[in-house]
DNA sequence: GTTTGCTATATTTACGAAAATATATACAAT
DNA sequence: ATTGTATATATTTTCGTAAATATAGCAAAC
């Protein structure tokens, strides 16, 4: 019953809206790997003071999408192959465990949640009609993932999964080659849904190894060396 | 041949000086779980401004050691049953998964690196004369299971893996019952080396993961619940 | 022509004060 | 006595500026 005198309610701090801008900024490679990010110009691009931009800034580095020098300043952190091959061991290990122990722990609410995403994510094209993804496919592919490993019951291992997930649609944004394989989407996921709903772990694994190393394939096989692109 | 003209060359920030102090006086303890970090307070132990402050603790968070509330404030990370056994079930899989990559990758000089560990680590009392761990004994102690994994050749993992083992050893020095615990160490450590250098991945993780959940145990089944300790 | 050393400029880092928000206290009404 | 409302206090958040550090430009020496 008690009436705020604030209307808008929103409680974010200018540190945390800042963060959000930068870490999309980045993911969406708006902000190239290795670029200098220089407070003036932030300041201006985000029309905001200092202390929360450090802070921000402090903050990314800490999920390694920035890099620190001291007294040197803050840079986009850079890309590199032997990089994205690290990130494709983690997220291997880190997924097929979610997985694993989502089949021994999950409901038939967490099984019905697969089944729905599944369908969500086999109603839309990956491909908008001029070439690009489509970003509600984006999503409703996020969402099927997160639907795979959603009864995992550990804080820690889907904090680490989504900082991992940025890493990697980082990469994947950054491939101009990735948007234009023609890959079997849908073929793949649904192979790793039944899997997962038929709680069959040694299939799961399999399949979601195999489709995360896909991605990394078509990235690395292709001369979209954008990869090396980094401006000092 | 160039003489700088600062004599130290230390080129720390304030802010990190400031947040490596405050990482420690959280894993040692000194700052109590759940404890509110008021800034005019850390002014004045620390001796510093709020700027490097507020980054250090914002970096403190991203790490999951504080937990910031917007427009509340930080705290200390408060600690519980659930946490410290989710952080069992992480470090579990991350000293696994090192190990058997090192395992697979280790060279001579590897494999010289913990025979060397183990060595000192056994010429070490794990308890001082007046019963309380040996600050030296537990040097050698981390440089001993930092050598098992030394050839993992992941960023990623020794990255996650350097965070987990903080979050553990704050859990450690909070029971003051694990302190009074004859455990024997060195039995248990020196058979994790012995099947690491037979390159027995089976054992060597068998071994392990006992070992580690023998420390959540220790903790655990004691009354020593300083682990509901939590000022607000 | 390359390197060394100095000066000027650009940039980052840190502080102190102002603004915004939350918490505590006092008072009034039921 | 308890709830609600207004006021005062404490605390966090943010900005603008000063200090510290690094970079770039230029002249002199080898």
């Amino acid at each position: 019953m008690v009436v705020t005198k604030r209307i808008d309610g929103d409680n974010k701090t200018l540190m945390t809206s800042v963060y959000d801008r930068l870490r999309l900024d980045i993911v969406d490679g708006e902000l190239r790997p290795g670029g200098k990010l220089r407070f003036e110009e932030l300041k201006e691009r985000y029309g905001i003071g200092l202390s929360p931009l450090r802070e921000a800034l402090t903050r990314l580095a800490s999920e390694k999408l920035v890099v620190l020098e001291e007294h040197k300043g803050f840079h986009v952190a850079p890309i590199s192959r032997a990089d994205l091959l690290d990130l494709l061991f983690m997220r291997q290990e880190v997924e097929v465990l979610g997985i694993r122990r989502s089949i021994e722990a999950g409901d038939d609410a967490w099984e019905a949640g697969i089944v729905g995403a599944i369908h969500a994510l086999g109603k839309r094209d990956s491909l908008t009609s001029d070439g690009h993804i489509d970003p509600e496919w984006e999503r409703r592919h996020h969402a099927f993932h997160d639907s795979l490993v959603a009864a995992s019951g550990s804080p820690r291992l889907m904090f680490l999964r989504a900082q991992l997930t940025d890493h990697a649609d980082r990469y994947r944004r950054l491939s101009h080659h990735y948007q234009r394989s023609g890959r079997d989407h849908l073929a793949e996921h649904t192979a790793i849904a039944d899997a997962v709903i038929a709680r069959d772990p040694i299939a799961a694994e399999r399949l979601i190894r195999a489709h995360l190393a896909r991605t990394v394939e078509i990235i690395l096989d292709s001369d979209d060396l954008q990869i090396i692109a980094q401006d000092k």
